[in-house]
DNA sequence: CGCCTCCGTTCCATAAACAGAACGTTCTGT
DNA sequence: ACAGAACGTTCTGTTTATGGAACGGAGGCG
């Protein structure tokens, strides 16, 4: 599991989906040529400084180079890409919350999960199709769907790539029944 | 504002409240005494794979201890704590995942952000009672609300502190239309 | 009181991240 | 075809982050 090879392959990915050359990046964050170089190569090992200089200088933040590279948790199957970013646990319930991509084109389906759990998707960019199988509704972009995930459900993105934040809550099997 | 210094700070933070001596943490990382020393006084400048061990040992993310150098500031206040989970950005917009804690009791009053500026709460646990100033509403676990934050909105915590995810979605200033 | 253990800081040698220069390659314009 | 410039990589010397070994200080125990 090479860190700093995720890294750099991330640096790379934003600095040439901005259109920028390394020699370009090296003058706008102040850095050597020689240091980005390797950095992108994963031959180095990066500075909390260095990554801060070139993070800004791309006009992100930090965790735009990191998140991909600190979440391990991937849940993911033919049409969508999953990271984990953040896992709740209580006595009512576990929720987890992925940052997802799905892929133009393709459709997954997904089979039913446990009984009570309910899926919630935002969407950040492109649109999105999803909800129970057969009754799957079009989310655009900074809109929200929730569905009842304990029947099979399904994701696809008819017009381009969508990407998304996705909830998933699982009730404590045997804890507190939440009233409501 | 010394970067390395609130890095620093903020990996002690999670040392102690995890009730963990210098020296332990030390052993569990494979790091040396002498670098945490002077890491967590803000003396160094750590490298990606020393933060790496750091956060791992200390069973978090690497953005538990970046995002409150780079972002959280704009969210975080008297009532809120945020971390910084993802940020996304296209030619529509620019939205940001926040994870927060809402403390009991204090209330935290967000002026207004830009015009067309929307967010959304998903509440993972507690209750909060969220939304533009004087027409708030109660969510309860695993419920959300959304509202326009392009005028002053408000966070609170009736009954204990309440854990969510807070969508904050800033649409492009000049307009969607980007032709590509 | 000693003695011991653990704590966090400081000192020191080594390894490696960094900046700058030199290099071969690929375009661009004349 | 040539000159020039820009690209990304490799080389070299300097700076610095790191681990291990001291060090002084603060309990715990016989």
């Amino acid at each position: 599991m090479d860190l700093a090879g995720q890294v750099g392959r991330r640096l790379r990915e934003l600095r040439t989906e901005q259109g920028i050359s390394l020699s370009e990046l090296a003058r706008r964050s102040g850095l050597g040529k020689a240091t980005l170089s390797e950095l992108e190569s994963g031959r180095r090992n990066p500075t909390l400084e260095t990554l801060y200089a070139l993070t800004t200088a791309l006009s992100t933040h930090l965790t735009a180079v990191l998140t991909p590279a600190t979440a391990q948790a991937e849940v993911s199957g033919g049409a969508v890409d999953a990271v984990l970013l953040e896992r709740y646990q209580d006595d009512e319930a576990t929720t987890e919350v992925f940052r997802v991509r799905v892929r133009a084109g393709a459709l997954q389906e997904s089979p039913a999960h446990p009984p009570g759990t309910t899926e919630r998707i935002i969407v950040l960019g492109g649109t999105a199709r999803v909800g129970p199988t057969g009754a799957a509704t079009l989310v655009g972009p900074g809109r929200q769907a929730d569905w009842a995930a304990d029947v099979p459900h399904e994701y696809s993105a008819p017009d381009g790539d969508a990407e998304a934040v996705l909830v998933v809550r699982y009730p404590r099997p045997g804890g507190a029944a939440a009233p409501r």
